[in-house]
DNA sequence: CACTATTATTTTGCATGCAAAATAAATTCA
DNA sequence: TGAATTTATTTTGCATGCAAAATAATAGTG
């Protein structure tokens, strides 16, 4: 027997891993300038594009863990980016609301991701538009892309 | 200002971290009933290709963190799977040794990957090839792909 | 050969990702 | 309406990922 599935080279989970992580990690440096880490940023982005919405949504929109978006959203609160606010409807809910800071950071952030691609000089536009498709293969956003 | 560049969907990060984060879920089933976590199986896999290395060249196969490395080959090496060993020439270096019960899991590790793979029914092997050249690019393993 | 630099690994502290249990509030249903 | 169920969020415990400091041992240099 070869084993040649279980190789390694031939995972794509594993290349998963490590292009996901090559990436995050070239966010460090930018994101450092405003005192967020990528997780972090990733709540403000979906928060700039849509801002007084609900934990439950954002956890949709993120993708991120509903323990650890607990930690997270109050870690930005702390850092007055945003505030919690109970709904006085479904008292169940909170909805969160960036804060006048909070918005303004956008500004600050329209060069980060250029910034981080031009750490990958050998992505071409043209790689970015067929990973993007690809990738939403494995994420479930089956687009039935050709 | 539209600030395209801000939203989520257009974010190569979130669509690689998403996807990274869907996939080694899948594993987690399959792994549970080898009573391994998806780092620890990655490590089994370097091993098992290779064995008798040395923790650095392991870090290198497996691109997993130095400092996590240590915690993850105490646990197993608590499980027996493998035993770390001083090298005696340099005697800095440590080497990894799979156990008679670490190489006989390779056996039951086989079906695996189809295991996985069968949760994304939407991932034609013509999908599979491109994305892994392309993820090769994101990693830095640059083959100038076209 | 003592001193400094480098290498290999471990430790520490912080921030998640995840599963499962715990809370709290709203909803459903007999 | 009151109990059971469902929903939204938080908490807890464990396993990393990562940066930086700490250790330990080897290599290089004057």
């Amino acid at each position: 027997m070869s084993f040649e599935n279980l190789q390694l080279k031939n995972q794509l989970c594993h290349r998963l891993y490590m292009a996901s992580n090559n990436i995050a990690r070239a966010y460090r440096e930018p994101l450092r300038a405003l005192n967020l880490t990528y997780p972090q940023y990733v709540v403000m982005m979906a928060l700039w594009e849509k801002d007084n919405i609900t934990i439950a949504e954002l956890i949709e929109r993120t993708a991120i863990d509903g323990g650890a978006m607990t930690q997270i959203l109050k870690k930005m609160a702390d850092k007055n980016l945003l505030s919690i606010i109970k709904d006085e409807q479904d008292k169940r809910k909170r909805v969160i609301k960036l804060s006048e800071a909070g918005q303004t950071m956008k500004l600050e952030a329209t060069d980060i991701p250029s910034k981080v691609l031009c750490q990958f000089p050998q992505l071409a536009p043209k790689h970015m538009t067929e990973l993007m498709g690809l990738l939403d293969l494995v994420v479930g956003n089956t687009n039935e892309q050709e």
